[in-house]
DNA sequence: CTGAAAGCGCTAACAA
DNA sequence: TTGTTAGCGCTTTCAG
């Protein structure tokens, strides 16, 4: 049924056809077309000319498998339904299509199973990288990456594995520039929603918290230390578990930005103002973080450091000839100041 | 360094190692992986334990080389930052995945030269099926796949191209309710930003507006149709223009959500508040809709059902035979009420 | 500098 | 039912 119509408009043009048409051989097409810098101008001309004529595109799949190379790189995140990783996504996108790569995208949901089933579709696929962009994950995972050599470039966690990167954010930095931001307007009783315990990042970026609230001389208190997960839901929930609370903090610090708009919503619902009656720092600094009522104070990690050191960590990786490579590097934080901080609201005790 | 060590794990398993590990030949190691049924279960056995000790994952390269499918989806979006687009993303790839599918995402950003690249990297990776969710796009990109015989899916527009199907939404039915609802609580003075003209459902969108504005027996303003481009930034600016002009309206409708929360702000900023001074109303019902302050009264335009008829279209058009195959299906909108609608203000002018 | 030829890992005839 | 074999479209030695 399918080798009968020539008509049929079918089957692409290979290297083959734009190799008789220009009148070489293919090994010269496939030099030409990979810039190989030997090749005779004039037949290159030729070539150059037969592969516009014929709308010649060269195909990938059979590229990869001769060259062992699949030019795709494999980019697991969380969720991308929190608007931080489509902007992550879109730096990654925008630096890998550069060099002439493809992503794939997987998200874990936060589930265990998702990421196996992530390591797997990307195995299969046979991506030359993969950034691990979870903010925590099963360091066994890494083992399948090891096992076929592939780099692999992951934040906070440093586990010790050939081949992999390391993107270390310094969250302290513009944590505690938060709690200092907080500790000057009068606040002392800050309380802090996390994301997902079990991330390692959330865990890290918490510990932080307690260490800064430490630093400026406060005492953090355990009961307003709660778990949220990362989402909008989860921070509206958090809060309001907060507002059960016989005390209430005067300010809230949150793991990530999506869960401070949950926080403003929950506060919204009930009928409490921002900053009036609590002040409130997300973390991340998405986009929507300016256009929140009101806008967000916030602390901003960049995704783009984040996205273009990944990518070139996978790249320098890839290109040593070690088979042992680590590598590190910073990514900074810093606080941006918008309208949900203020004084602190005194409280019936003073 | 690499082959010496058999300790390495380096260099994947292929269907070689398998086939004499299990001491059958590489046809039944194929066989039986792709559950061909006419394999000796005592043979398929033995295959199974070696690809499990082996830790085998076939080469999807190599699959897609001789079987000239791919088994990717490109799929072509305006913008990932956009959060109406992630939910789609997620919708689609839990669509595709389940399908043994993997998918290309690329971004126009509303730049037609952006819309060139992608289809060329999708053309690139053989990708079986395209979906062009950007509300708009050349036709002329259509050639190009159709070229190759590759099944496209689509919103809104109705070109005339084989293996092409086609997503009708239902713009009116959601955006009647709108005004509608609007209608009845006093409003005649309704605003609408849009989003790029140049990108056809928008213009689709504004025409639906209108008509249904005439349906409800309201005379349009065009001083009060401004053009946004389905950004944050653009929905801040188009508010800023109308409340630059002599007479404001009283209700807004916007051409998605993003404006719409883009307008929460600007009214914001100018310490206007709604639904008090303005009522508005957005498109699309993104998550974080009900989350805006006050949650966002909007049209919903199920993303899941976009998401869903569109790789079911793809699948269903790859599978036909027929050289030409169309369809279209309909997706419907509806009106969710929550709180940035009310009374209108009533202005010096009664 | 160019061309012929050998595969990359897999599927699909075809033969046994 | 199983094994042998011929490519899929391309890169890359290796001769010329």
């Amino acid at each position: 049924m399918r080798s009968k119509t020539q008509t049929d408009g079918a089957a692409r043009i290979g290297i083959h056809k734009v190799a008789s048409h220009a009148r070489v051989s293919i090994a010269t097409v496939s030099r030409t077309i990979n810039h190989v810098p030997t090749v005779n101008p004039v037949l290159a001309a030729r070539v150059w000319k037969s592969v516009a004529e014929l709308n010649y595109v060269p195909n990938t799949q059979a590229r990869a498998l001769v060259s062992g190379k699949s030019k795709l790189f494999g980019l697991i995140i969380s969720e991308i339904t929190n608007p931080f990783f489509p902007e992550l996504i879109q730096e990654f996108e925008r630096a890998a299509v550069a060099r002439g790569y493809e992503i794939l995208i997987g998200s874990t949901n936060y589930e265990p199973e998702k990421m196996e089933l992530c390591a797997r579709r990307m195995l299969e696929r046979n991506v030359d990288g993969v950034a691990i962009m979870t903010f925590g994950f099963e360091e066994s995972l890494l083992d399948r990456f090891a096992g076929e050599d592939i780099p692999v470039v992951f934040i906070d966690v440093t586990p010790r594995h050939p081949r992999s990167s390391n993107l270390q954010v310094d969250y302290r930095a513009g944590i505690y520039e938060g709690v200092q931001h907080l500790a000057v307007l009068g606040h002392r009783k800050i309380g802090f929603i996390s994301g997902p315990l079990r991330l390692g990042s959330a865990e890290t970026r918490k510990l932080a918290f307690l260490d800064c609230l430490r630093c400026a001389g406060i005492k953090p208190q355990s009961a307003w230390l709660v778990e949220g997960d990362h989402t909008l839901d989860g921070g509206r929930d958090a809060m309001q578990r907060i507002l059960q609370l016989p005390e209430w903090p005067t300010a809230i610090m949150c793991s990530n930005d999506m869960t401070a708009i949950g926080v403003q919503h929950a506060l919204f619902e009930a009928d409490l103002k921002v900053p009036a009656d609590f002040s409130l720092i997300g973390f991340d600094d998405i986009h929507l973080a300016e256009y929140t009522i009101p806008p967000l104070t916030t602390v901003r990690m960049s995704c783009k450091d984040l996205a273009q050191g990944a990518v070139t960590s996978l790249l320098a990786n890839m290109e040593s000839t070690q088979s042992r490579f680590e590598t590190r590097s910073k990514i900074n934080t810093r606080l941006i100041v918008r309208q949900t901080t203020g004084l602190p609201k005194m409280s019936s005790a003073i």
